[in-house]
RNA sequence: GCACCCGUAGCUCAGCUGGAUAGAGCGCUGCCCUCCGAAGGCAGAGGUCUCAGGUUCGAAUCCUGACGGGUGCGCCA
């Protein structure tokens, strides 16, 4: 029970009374009416719409509906004050022990403040990243797999049953270009000289070590044999040390999956589950014979018209028929997908989240379509995209190129600025938004960079208490005399304000899940904590709201009671973001 | 050509699914520490929310159509 929610049962209850009246007529639907904090402070604590929001089926004027209801409102307990204001708001100044129980409320649920149980008994399945085992990943991988953690978060936070998941690309063609370049930096580890790498080979030195891992493994005995023998150990070899070393990275952003799917196991253990999945696809009427069109714009040189398997994804949305056989008989790129998609139905998830970044947008809608063909549209796959991330240094692009060498990994930059930056500036924008990282920015040490001055506002939290004992030595985050405080000492406007921002808090939790966007918990901690940081600065010019006072014991405990609870939603939204919340800065 | 994303202060961006006088940071102007809470804070200037229609009590938000910018388009993966 919240704030909100308890004066928005007794706006409920106080049409109910309108309705006995006649004011409104019986079954008026009250599903619009909402409370909440307005944006302009002068109007109040809470207002609610319900009058505007009413008057039109009841035929009557917003402020005459608002007019009835302000002597219901006013009769009731929590609340200090009701007018009705502008169009037909009703803003509501509440009495102040309504936002100091706040501070009693978080200090009681602690860490779990803000949990949410709208999610129980949903499974849910989140697949992000899945970046090819063919290489390095980038910063894009690198935002996907952020955006998709702390949604993970976020979602298991509202009591979802969350699994992360990551689908390993270890089949088709780039398989056999991954094993033809570890192949040439095999025998460069045997000493040949290999020169220049041959176009449509991946270039990059990461393969080298792979190459000396399988000297060190086979030594010379793949070397004059035919490609079609050393090609399944040498793939197999270069996918584990490149899966290796994306876990690594992840590991370093602390991010952890508890599903690594293989696309190569849809195809093993004498299953055939793409088959499978055709078949069922199939059954419903939806795989046919024919042709499709040519594809707009840049005319593949390789097109070829001919009669082809097809799935018919424009029934659900797509903007044209998705082929699922090659011409020579094989598995597309897509059948795959189709396939683990299948699976991921055939395991129990109904609620399936994507993650993918902008260059892949455009496979959203054949993805979709397959899942509401698959599920009869029971299950729901919805494909977050994050758009792309432009790399800058003192605001000037950092020139990206795979062949000159300059290619940024997201390994160099954790390394460079550090996980907590990375995670949390990759998390201080929409993902729907291009993002520009600048090396320069995320390191600085001042309230210019969100990270550090969200941070800093959790470490001040413990600077209070290392003070507090100065005076009072036996003040700590656990002693009764904070946990018991009286809290209504706390009427300064600024501690109130700090109040009513940590009351929205489980709302914006709910409602950041509704709409799949952990970038509003990073917004709310930063506003929070440019919140804490004023006040705390009030106390330079009037020391008398400083947190500490000497000769006044219960009003600092009070006050040390309100910075812990503080404490609590910083450091729970922080982790729900991946961050580390420190208590002190160095 | 088509699809998706974006367009809000000089710059970088929020705007809670339709609410009141559109917010924040940077930059600019002016302030606040002769250790004790400045890694911080306060105040000011700065807007035709790209444009044109529509929906309604009410639109930055929803719809339609333009105009800019980005990404993508395959039997590739």
């Amino acid at each position: 029970m919240t704030i909100h929610t308890e004066v928005r049962g007794h706006v409920l209850q106080a049409l109910e009374t309108l309705k006995a009246d006649g004011m409104l007529g019986p079954d008026a639907d009250v599903a619009n009416v909402n409370v909440e904090a307005p944006k302009d402070p002068t109007h109040g604590d809470l207002a609610t719409n319900a009058a505007m929001v009413l008057a039109k089926a009841a035929k009557r004027k917003p402020r005459d509906i608002a007019e009835a209801l302000v002597p219901l409102l006013r009769d009731v307990a929590m609340v200090a004050a009701a007018d009705v204001a502008g169009p037909g708001f009703i803003n509501l100044t509440l009495d102040p022990a309504a936002w100091q129980g706040v501070v009693r409320d978080v200090l009681s649920a602690g860490d779990a403040y803000g949990c949410q149980s709208s999610g129980e008994g949903v499974a849910v399945n989140v697949e992000y990243v899945s970046a090819n085992p063919t290489g390095p990943m980038h910063v894009g991988h690198g935002r996907g797999a952020v955006f998709g953690d702390a949604l993970a978060n976020l979602l298991a936070f509202n009591g979802y049953d969350v699994t992360r998941e990551y689908y390993i690309n270890d089949a088709g063609g780039q398989i056999a270009v991954l094993a033809r370049s570890a192949h040439l930096r095999y025998r460069e580890a045997l000493g040949e000289e290999i020169g220049e790498i041959p176009q449509g080979l991946y270039p990059g030195d990461y393969l080298k070590p792979v190459g000396a891992a399988l000297v060190e493994a086979h030594g010379e005995a793949l070397r004059d044999i035919p490609e079609e023998d050393w090609r399944g150990p040498v793939a197999s070899c270069a996918i584990e040390m490149m899966m290796a070393q994306i876990k690594r990275d992840l590991a370093a952003l602390n991010i952890h999956h508890d599903v690594f799917f293989s696309e190569a196991s849809l195809n093993a253990n004498g299953r055939d589950r793409v088959r499978e999945a055709m078949d069922a696809l199939d059954a419903k009427g939806l795989l046919y014979e024919g042709r499709l069109p040519p594809p707009k714009g840049e005319p593949p040189d390789d097109w070829e018209d001919r009669e082809q398997t097809l799935f018919r994804s424009t029934d659900f949305g797509d903007d044209v028929d998705r082929a699922l056989l090659k011409s020579d008989g094989s598995y597309t790129y897509f059948a795959g997908d189709v396939a683990y998609h299948f699976d991921k139905l055939e395991r129990g998830f109904t609620t399936l989240i994507n993650v993918f970044g902008a260059d892949h947008a455009g496979y959203i809608k054949r993805l979709t379509s397959v899942v509401k063909a698959l599920s009869d549209e029971r299950a729901t796959l919805d494909i977050k995209v994050c758009q792309l991330v432009n790399l800058l240094r003192d605001g000037v692009p950092v020139k990206m190129g795979k062949r000159s060498g300059t290619f940024v990994t997201l390994a160099d930059v954790v390394d460079e600025v550090g996980a907590d930056p990375v995670r949390f500036m990759m998390l201080f924008r929409r993902n729907a938004a291009a993002l520009d990282f600048d090396f320069a920015k995320v390191t600085e040490r001042s309230k210019d960079n969100p990270v550090f001055y969200v941070q800093y506002a959790h470490a001040r939290t413990f600077s209070s208490f290392r003070n507090a004992q100065e005076a009072f030595a036996h003040l700590d985050a656990t002693s009764a005399a904070v946990l018991e405080a009286d809290l209504s000492l706390l009427n300064d406007a600024g501690e109130i304000d700090l109040m009513r921002r940590m009351a929205d808090f489980p709302k914006l939790i709910a409602e950041a899940a509704v709409a799949r966007e952990p970038h509003r918990i990073a917004f709310y901690l930063y506003d929070l904590a440019a919140a804490f940081h004023a006040q705390w600065a009030r106390g330079n010019d009037s020391p008398h709201l400083r947190i500490i006072q000497p000769d006044e014991e219960e009003l600092t405990a009070a006050r040390l009671a309100l910075v812990l609870s503080l404490r609590h939603v910083l450091s729970t939204g922080l982790r729900l973001l991946g961050v580390h919340a420190p208590e002190e800065l160095r």
